[in-house]
Order: C-alpha cells, then sequence, then structure tokens
DNA sequence: TCTGGGGTCCTAGGACCC
DNA sequence: TCTGGGGTCCTAGGACCC
C-alpha cells in the first residue's frame, strides 16, 4: 500500500526549558526545570512551589540527573534536587518557538503532522535527495531558525521512526531502514511503543512478554484473547513494525476544554459554581475566537481519592455561548453525587463544528489549534 | 501536604427505531 | 407464550499521549 515510505519523527529536546535557557543562558548547565507558576529562586517562589499540587512539565539533562522528570510532582523534584531550578511556565513563549520551529522544517518538507507543541511527523517520501542529508539539513534549519536542538528518526512508518527519534537524544539522529527492524527495535521494551502505556504492558508481561521481539513472536491469537479484536490486531501489527498510517497534514478540532485542580480540596457549593463560571467563559471566549461551537457540554471532577466522574449532555445544536455552557455545565454538575470533597473541576465542549465567516476562519494562523 | 492540563480514541450498555 | 436482530444515538468511563 505505502511501499517505502520515508517518515520522520522530530522531537525538540527538552523543549520548555531550552527555551527559557535561550532567555537566561546564565542557567546553562544547571539543574533546571520548569512547572507550576512560581520562581525557585525567590525565597517566596520556592515557598509557593513546595505548597503547591503543581508537577514539572520538562527538566533539563542536568536535572534528570537528579532524577527529576516531567509529570513528577514538584514537591518530589526538589526533594530530589534542592539546588534544583524551578521556573514558571510561559505558554506563549514555547507557542512562539514552535511555530519558528515548524516553518523551518516547512522550508524542506510540508507534509507535516502537527503532534503537540514540541514533535512532528514529516513525510519526506517524495522530497528528493538523501536520508541522512535531508535530516541534516532538517536539523540545521531548526538550530538556525530557533537556538534549540531536536532529535529526529527516520524509518519506513510513524510507529518505527517514533521510537528511533528517541534512541539517540539529546541532538540525535536515528535512521532505521525495514531491515534493521529486528536488531534495533525488537530487543526494546515494549513499552516503548507508542500506544502501549502503564497498563498494556502490565498485562503483556504478565503473559512473558517485556520486550518488542518478544510481542512480534507472540500468537496473534492469543494476543486477540487477551486485548480483544481491535487492540489485539493493532499489537500484533506493531511488534511486527507494521503501521499504514498516513502522516495528516491536517486534523480538525474535536473538543475544547479548562480544568483546574485547586489549591485545597473543597465541596462548597459556592467555590464549585464560581469556577463552573470562570471555565465556562473561558471555554467559550476559546471557542468564540478560533471560530467553533460544539454540540456536547460537559464537566469533569476528580475526588480528593483520585476517583474521577463525567457528566455531559448533548444539545440539538452547536453553541458556543457563555451563558448556555454555563447552565449546562451547571446542570451536569448537579447529576454528580458529591459525596467527598473534590480536588478538580473541569468544563468541556466537544463535537465542534466550524462556524462559519467568522475572523478567526480567515487566519490561517489562529487555525493551528495545537500549536 | 504525593500525583497538571489539554487532548484523542475506544468500549459498552441502554434507549429507541425499524 | 415466548421472545428476532440490526443500526444508531447518547452517556460514562478508561487508556493513552504530549
Amino acid at each position: 500500500m505505502f511501499p517505502h515510505r520515508r517518515i520522520a519523527h522530530l522531537d525538540m529536546d527538552a523543549f520548555f526549558a531550552s527555551v527559557e535557557l535561550l532567555r537566561q543562558p546564565e542557567l546553562r548547565g544547571l539543574p533546571v526545570a520548569i512547572g507550576g507558576i512560581g520562581d525557585s529562586r525567590t525565597p517566596e517562589g520556592r515557598a509557593q512551589l513546595l505548597a503547591s499540587r503543581g508537577v514539572l512539565t520538562t527538566a533539563t539533562y542536568e536535572a534528570r540527573a537528579f532524577g527529576c522528570r516531567s509529570g513528577q510532582p514538584i514537591r518530589t523534584a526538589l526533594r530530589l534536587c534542592p539546588d534544583l531550578i524551578v521556573l514558571p511556565v510561559n505558554f506563549a513563549a514555547y507557542r512562539h518557538y514552535s511555530r519558528l520551529f515548524k516553518a523551518a522544517v516547512a522550508e524542506v518538507a510540508d507534509c507535516i503532522e502537527d503532534r503537540g507543541i514540541d514533535e512532528i511527523y514529516i513525510d519526506l517520501t517524495d522530497v528528493p535527495g538523501d536520508t541522512e542529508t535531508l535530516a541534516r539539513a532538517i536539523k540545521a534549519r531548526v538550530t538556525a531558525a530557533t537556538g534549540l536542538t531536536c532529535s529526529i528518526g527516520i524509518a519506513p512508518n510513524k510507529l518505527i521512526a517514533k521510537i528511533a527519534s528517541d534512541l539517540d537524544k539529546p541532538n540525535g539522529l536515528t535512521i532505521i531502514e525495514e531491515a534493521a527492524i529486528p536488531e534495533r527495535i525488537w530487543p526494546l521494551a515494549a513499552s516503548k511503543i507508542n500506544g502501549v502505556g502503564p497498563k498494556a504492558f502490565a498485562k503483556l508481561e504478565q503473559l512473558g512478554i517485556r520486550t518488542i521481539g518478544e510481542l512480534a513472536a507472540a500468537s496473534p491469537h492469543m494476543l486477540v484473547r487477551h486485548f480483544g479484536q481491535s487492540y489485539g490486531r493493532w499489537l500484533v501489527d506493531a511488534g511486527a513494525g507494521r503501521d499504514d498510517r498516513p502522516v495528516e497534514t491536517h486534523q480538525e478540532p474535536k473538543s475544547r476544554s479548562r480544568e483546574i485542580t485547586f489549591p485545597h480540596d473543597t465541596r462548597d457549593p459556592l467555590t464549585l459554581l464560581s469556577v463552573i463560571v470562570k471555565l465556562s467563559r473561558q471555554v467559550a471566549a476559546d471557542l468564540t475566537g478560533r471560530g467553533y461551537a460544539g454540540r456536547s457540554i460537559g464537566v469533569k471532577v476528580k475526588f480528593d481519592n483520585f476517583e474521577q466522574a463525567t457528566r455531559d449532555h448533548k444539545l440539538g445544536y452547536a453553541t458556543a455561548d457563555f451563558m448556555t455552557i454555563r447552565d449546562v455545565a451547571v446542570d451536569c454538575l448537579r447529576r454528580v453525587p458529591i459525596e467527598r470533597k473534590l480536588r478538580l473541576l473541569g468544563v468541556k465542549v466537544a463535537d465542534l463544528e466550524q462556524v462559519s465567516g467568522t475572523a478567526a476562519q480567515s487566519s490561517g494562523q489562529s487555525l493551528r489549534l495545537f500549536d
């Protein structure tokens, strides 16, 4: 179906932290991480971070040497590395550099799939030139445009390219031909496959499957029996390194949401109500600004024991109206039995459709929802 | 005083219709 | 008295990813 494709996965190195180091080069070589809202270099900021419930979004390689990881509670990170410099997130800056690096890549190859703020897939199949030369050209352009480095994996498909980009970080380049899959990919843990998370990996391990090679050798029947028709078959293909998914240059957004974790767990009705109102206003503004409206409105709560519940409601029409979103969200929240305190509350609008004739539509830039 | 915020996709049961 | 199958929509939950 797709003979001899040449797919690249490009991942910016420690992206948020690297952007901050551009702005504060004196921090180079020090353990730095991004997360929360305070700056650990001031006493007040440090106290704020120690009291907060935030997690790290990124850690430099120096910080990783201390065991600091993205997703880690900031308090834990500061315990592991008392000298860790934690800087607040600055999404506006990251979006700016995200646009810069994507534009730089587009000068070399225009078939690009957005995978978030710091990652893309690139289809190089029809771009003339030798693979390594192309990859080096892309890396050079990204660095020239941003001052940042990236890691690139190139393979016959997205699945293998994604694994490859992770094999030589930071500032890496890994090219894996079809024939090299058994040697290079099979020894890796099955959890390296994009789509095999903690749950599926634990189940695979119980079945005696730890590596991708063991997955490739496993009986398809057995995998389907344990994981179901759909996921089981996908595992069979993934193990064998088969993946026909095309590089998608455009994806319509399906939902927009806002959520917040409270500084302290609460079940105070007035607090919950005022937060719902605020989140609804933000989602409405977001949708309106981008020229979208949605038919489904819902809320999400997370209790103090980390159990979650969602309630949603489908309208017969699409809306981006603040008061409609607010009222439906409040109704949804009333349907949740609240028997303990909440730590998180969220509002979501889904089943989006474009609203015609808005300013956002005529501007290509604002349509890029996920950069 | 452990554990963010923003997404996508899939499954499964019940309602409802033919 | 016994007791069809689809198909689609709605809702809730969960796995996974960046």
